[in-house]
DNA sequence: ACCTGAACACCGTTCAAGT
DNA sequence: ACCTGAACACCGTTCAAGT
């Protein structure tokens, strides 16, 4: 009935941004399933058709509310000793997909694609240097961050999932444990009836899972780095020239 | 302008059975993108609507063909060492995933749900009962198969995304190098250049990257499992009772 | 019993037309 | 210049109607 529909502020003129906040917001409300041209266009006031002059297409707005996420993601300063850079940064990116739950839906095919933003070229190139800085061969940086991130994703996104799936409804273990059969799935009754016995609820469990099993990768990880280029093919060694110690700093 | 449409097999009564293999193979061909209920019915010389006798709905049809996907793991028998099964099915895992590359879009919600489907729960009851029967503890096994499973799932959600970008194209490093700009991204050229200098082609190195990641993961599993309950919240030591010790076996 | 036509409330996207 | 109406080719799903 209003010309000029929902939210106070909808006569701003319409940018890319704004659109592309309004995607987050939209996303994080309801879901990326509800995430539509023409829905986000009805939350900033205008049709759908207004939106393709300053975004391409859907995939443009799906692309762009995935690289608001990564650069929300905090990037740890050059010359940080790097089990704490690595740390942080997973610590960081896991509780930034906590909080943008829909993303592990875009993580397949947009987060993790070779062809990239500078956004999220920039972030894996600070990482990648991180662990260079901190000795790693190049074969060994490639390696240690295709681990972490693996963790990291896989992880999450299991986590995701079980948070959307018990979150309003609270279903816990004690619940779960009497919906399955006991006597064909004794070792599943077996974990759900230990982890139910427990005090901490399932946040602060996977809490401590996530920092255990990342503190283990890490363990993993300097033995690869003390170990230098030992995994690698025959032609790999070329240790780099150490073009810059600590002095290129990318951020505050 | 035929009757019956495309195949020559399409007089048979349809079926759950016959509509989720259908899906599989669509699946397969032309992506999930394209798997409409209207497009499977097309597939199956039938309206859209006949389906829905056979399945619920169109979620119903998601949990089915990642049901089918999941059942073509091979499950290691009872009895296995532990370092062994877990690494032959994480291995017949990831074949099968980069298989149905479209697995890795219904990874979200649909594979690593809690409440389950018989073929997912009998499939995490096994690889529990394997864990529990070479000497982990009850939190041990936990945390290892969510572990092994964080790997598994996010090393293959990023291989599937390059392997369907770079796929028929076959875009190799040599020629993404020079599309980086390699002043402002340092040390992702410093890779490409290393990985493009490597005879190894991109599904070699991803096979070795893979296997050794999940042996550095093994070792640190192997030092918990030796550690015991150490890492336990105090109220958790119950060792089970060792039930069954090698005479259950679930499969041939 | 099994299939379907028509309908409903949606999609993404284009393009000629309006202001 | 910026927005939009109408249109196209799609969705998932329901339900009364056909055979």
């Amino acid at each position: 009935m209003a010309v000029t529909a929902n939210n106070g502020e909808s006569r701003q003129p319409l940018s890319r941004d704004r659109i592309l906040n309004a995607a987050v917001l939209l996303a994080d409300r309801q879901g990326v399933e509800v995430l539509s041209m023409r829905r986000l266009g009805r939350e900033l006031g205008v049709r759908a058709m207004s939106l393709y002059k300053h975004v391409a297409n859907k995939d443009d707005v799906l692309d762009g509310i995935v690289d608001i996420v990564v650069s929300q993601i905090d990037l740890p300063p050059y010359g940080t000793e790097w089990r704490k850079a690595m740390g942080d940064r997973a610590r960081s990116a896991r509780q930034v997909f906590l909080q943008h739950p829909w993303i592990a839906a875009l993580f397949e095919s947009r987060l993790t694609r070779p062809q990239q933003t500078p956004v999220r070229l920039r972030y894996v190139n600070t990482l990648l240097g991180l662990l260079r800085q901190n000795g790693f061969s190049v074969s060994n940086a490639y390696r240690a961050l295709l681990m972490i991130d693996s963790y990291l994703y896989g992880f999450t996104l299991q986590e995701v999932n079980w948070r959307l799936e018990d979150g309003n409804a609270s279903r816990s273990e004690e619940e779960t444990v009497h919906q399955v059969p006991m006597e064909t799935y004794q070792y599943l009754f077996e974990i759900y009836t230990h982890l139910s016995s427990q005090n901490a609820g399932i946040s602060t469990r996977l809490n401590t899972e996530f920092a255990l099993g990342l503190e283990l990768i890490f363990d993993a990880l300097e033995r690869l780095r003390e170990n230098g280029t030992k995994f690698d093919s025959p032609d790999a060694p070329t240790p780099l020239p150490d073009s810059d110690g600590e002095d290129c700093k990318l951020q505050d």
